[in-house]
DNA sequence: TATGAATGAGCATTCATTCAT
DNA sequence: TATGAATGAATGCTCATTCAT
């Protein structure tokens, strides 16, 4: 038994190595540097190994990404003991979420702004899931701002995801712009959450 | 006489032949596979022919990004002349930037998607220069809006910024991930555009 | 047991063949004609495989020569071994150095003819080293003459430098030039021995 | 006549215009980078053009290493008629040629170093007749300190192309192996000059 | 569990050269 | 005389992946 314990700790201790070799190349690297290979060489182990714990290489994007993502939502979770005013929790997740965003971009990249493999729910299940559980959350703190009359909201749904969309626009153009005269990309951030907890008209009377 | 005016046309139109098989390469296969080498195929010229007409693959796809862009900097000027009203107008060029997004997906990833070698103003200069005309437009029409009383805005620059950052937002998560559960993917553009245009507190009363 | 044995000699058998294909080629066709992809198909294995055995093409010219120079080397301690009087073996290691660079005429071509990238010690750190080796072993062997009072020598470094130019002139020209009429080339490199050693006013009684 | 004369003057012109332009390809770039389309770019001409003037590249190179070794042949000429002692000019001849190589590095490795195309003399019969014609040169001045009883000579054709291989060794290597601890290239080229007369004992009383 | 050996497919780019005009 | 258009062949190298062990 105990030997069987201690394979199994093995087996995932190695996989957990694999994947943050794989985020560290990400970050140092980033995305299209990213080879079998070359995670192979930064473990010490031949490229064959890997394929003993991933099918493939979408595969361990896909468990990348999904890795990556529960960050977010245990943020998310965090926030939803620390903060008990639903507004401010949900301001502070948008923050939360641009802030995740900026700090892992690669991992942002993958999972948020690049179409092939990623959005596809069959071939990168978990980060797919992950990336939905995610949503889930937003929308549930929106929906709790709305049962406690704080939001008008007429349509949850739509709201929600124009949320999203927001918050995902700027994060998402300061990776892929960041030369762009931003000025004061903090100045931007802040007007963007203010604009969108005002264009839902949030009763932002405690802030 | 009509044998150099029958070259030049030739010469522009294998141009265009390629830009377009390129773009096509775009749509059908995603950007990273897209290859000189699949686009000389597509054409069936040989790979350096293509070298006849761009530097390098940056080139052309910078000239590619360009001539995308171009047609949404056209059609944010059709509706100058069109719309008389600044809140209108900025209205309808928002939404025109999301549907032109949505119709040209490939180039609009390449442009405002993908951080390397895009964002780089000396290697991609036409999309660059481009880019930012098209920002500067509606920043233009925002500062317009700003002049006539319509909308206060305390900070035009950011403002601006954030008004570009939320519909990008949408136009970019409805290309990187169709396969969202939308419900109605034009529910949330406009929710999208109502939000943002309440955000800053648009007069809209000739809604 | 056996069966590692058998594994590490066949790959021992193949880096050497991938050797002697490379040599076999710079022999017939010349070294500008010499290809990664020709020497793999030389040995019927596919290209990638020759970067398991070699880190790159120089890496490999760098091993080659390496050999090559290796043989020259120990050719040079055989008549240490054999010849005792210090004029006889420089005259022998003259000899042998010429007869050397005619028999491996595209090794020496590649280690002494061409100037790059074989003359940077960092892209080629082996056949650097083993040149080095050489020219040390001449010159050493200079000096014992010097040092017996057969030669006199009043600057031995410029004096080592000049004889082996002298010898490399003879060697590097019979390649070069195989076309031009040189009579009888062994009558010439005796001259040019000859010459050599009565230049630097050796003691040749023993002659 | 007047036209046909600017045609031809004209044709020279291009022509001489193309043989500078390699000529200083392979002075900035090295002899590996001069390709027919840089020679093109540079003097504002398509590569077809190149082709009207020279049947190939290896035409052009032969026609180059000609030039560049005319004026070797001129430096000769001129030395001819300067010196009047035979053996002062065939020192100062031997250091003519060696300051020759070094200042024409990349024309001389063509001419001298290099056995591909450049060693038959049918397909660089320009080239090949005028090195011959250097290598007469040296041995005419030798013969005329043999006739002159200045220098004890036994076989004249052995000890002019022995001479020759001398200074053609210190020459190349210089050229070859630039990064070698040379200590100070002058003391060895004096090295070597003194010990190819001495070795061929010339009667330097008049040194 | 892990690997060493091997590969086919692919990459962007450059080359000397040709041909019709 | 000069060229614009085009190409086939080649370059070194990297990739994800497989298979026998």
């Amino acid at each position: 038994m105990g030997v069987q314990e201690r394979r199994l700790r093995e087996k995932r201790e190695l996989r957990e190595e694999i994947l943050e070799a794989a985020r560290d190349l990400f970050v140092r690297e980033g995305f299209e540097n990213v080879s079998m290979r070359k995670i192979a060489e930064k473990i010490e182990y031949s490229p064959t190994t890997i394929y003993l714990y991933f099918q493939d290489k979408a595969d361990l994007l896909d468990c990348l990404c999904e890795e990556t993502l529960a960050r977010l939502i245990r943020r998310q979770t965090e926030l939803d003991q620390t903060i008990a005013d639903p507004v401010e929790r949900l301001r502070a997740g948008l923050r939360a979420y641009i802030e995740f965003g900026r700090k892992h971009s690669n991992s942002y990249q993958v999972s948020f702004m690049m179409p092939q493999p990623f959005d596809d729910p069959e071939r990168c299940p978990r980060a797919h899931a992950a990336g939905e559980k995610a949503f889930d959350h937003l929308r549930g703190v929106l929906r709790e701002c709305q049962r406690q009359g704080r939001i008008q909201v007429s349509d949850l749904e739509a709201s929600a995801r124009a949320l999203w969309a927001t918050i995902h626009g700027i994060t998402s153009l300061l990776i892929a712009k960041p030369r762009f005269p931003w000025i004061d990309p903090d100045r931007v951030i802040d007007t963007v959450i203010a604009q969108a907890l005002d264009g839902i008209h949030a009763d932002q009377s405690s802030r």
